[in-house]
DNA sequence: TTATTAATTGCACTTCTGTTGCATTGTTTA
DNA sequence: TAAACAATGCAACAGAAGTGCAATTAATAA
């Protein structure tokens, strides 16, 4: 059993083949990806299949679903820390206007925001767009 | 020449019947709306009617498009002091958690956020999820 | 091992949102 | 008034997300 395998079935997930394949490939990107991504990557492979897999890694807290403001859905694994699911991992994201790529600043942590009288927060999204330092290394 | 066709009109927006009803339509609202919304509104208009009158509000700078993080587009009219065309008017936006309406909050500036070495920002975005003043009154 | 049951995958199809092309209608200007 | 231009109506398209169901595959009980 290998480190993957034992990930997922330590989460819940039965480790298919096609499942361990997915993980690899996310765990293996440094940035968010979208389905189509993970379409490209895997072409022989049903849309759905792939779509449904995301999904079940999303339900079982080792993925998170990330909103970028480009109006497709992006994912990246949880880091080790990521406690998305309990009450989630207010880290920020940063979507890079040139390379388009979306990461994840794990550490960077949303900050407390004072709402007006009678509002209560219960989430945050925040993404900060702008040029990556792979993008800005010129 | 009523009010708002002079304002349609100072920003270079021919101001037609159906573009004075829809700005007076979401004018008279305090939330942010989505094109289905107006749709809803206007029965007998025309989507694509809906549809590019909101582009060119948002093209000249008396709209501003927001994404709460439904999937859907929202709509609100720039408040008077609003740049959002200019450097962007970093405001952050409340989603309704309860009544899944989404408003401005105008005069809550997203705060400054330090990125790490390499990253530079352009804009941000920041929706606060939660229950709004008037779901919390009870 | 074999039969039964449950989970996963493949395929087709749908819904929703956003968007564009183009002909028609309406408005402005020479 | 005629030419030029802008706005609207209608049709169709594109992309992403999601669902139903049959066919496979894997797990479990007998
Ligand atoms: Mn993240
Ligand atoms: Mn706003
Ligand atoms: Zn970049
Ligand atoms: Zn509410």
């Amino acid at each position: 059993m290998t480190e993957i395998e034992r990930k997922l079935d330590s989460n819940g997930i039965r480790p298919t083949a096609m499942r361990i394949l997915i993980y690899k490939y996310m765990a293996e990107k440094n940035n968010a990806l979208a389905l189509t991504d993970v379409e490209q990557a895997f072409l022989k492979a049903e849309r759905t299949t792939l779509y449904r897999t995301i999904k079940t890694f999303e339900e079982k807290g080792i993925v998170h679903q990330i909103d970028d403001g480009t109006g497709v859905l992006k994912y990246a694994l949880c880091e080790p820390g990521c406690n998305c699911e309990i009450d989630r991992d207010l880290h920020l994201h940063f979507h890079c206007n040139s390379c388009d790529k979306t990461i994840c600043l794990t550490q960077h942590k949303i900050p407390h925001i004072n709402l007006p009288e009678g509002f209560m927060a219960e989430d945050a999204n925040l993404v900060v767009k702008g040029i990556c330092d792979s993008c800005s290394a010129y």
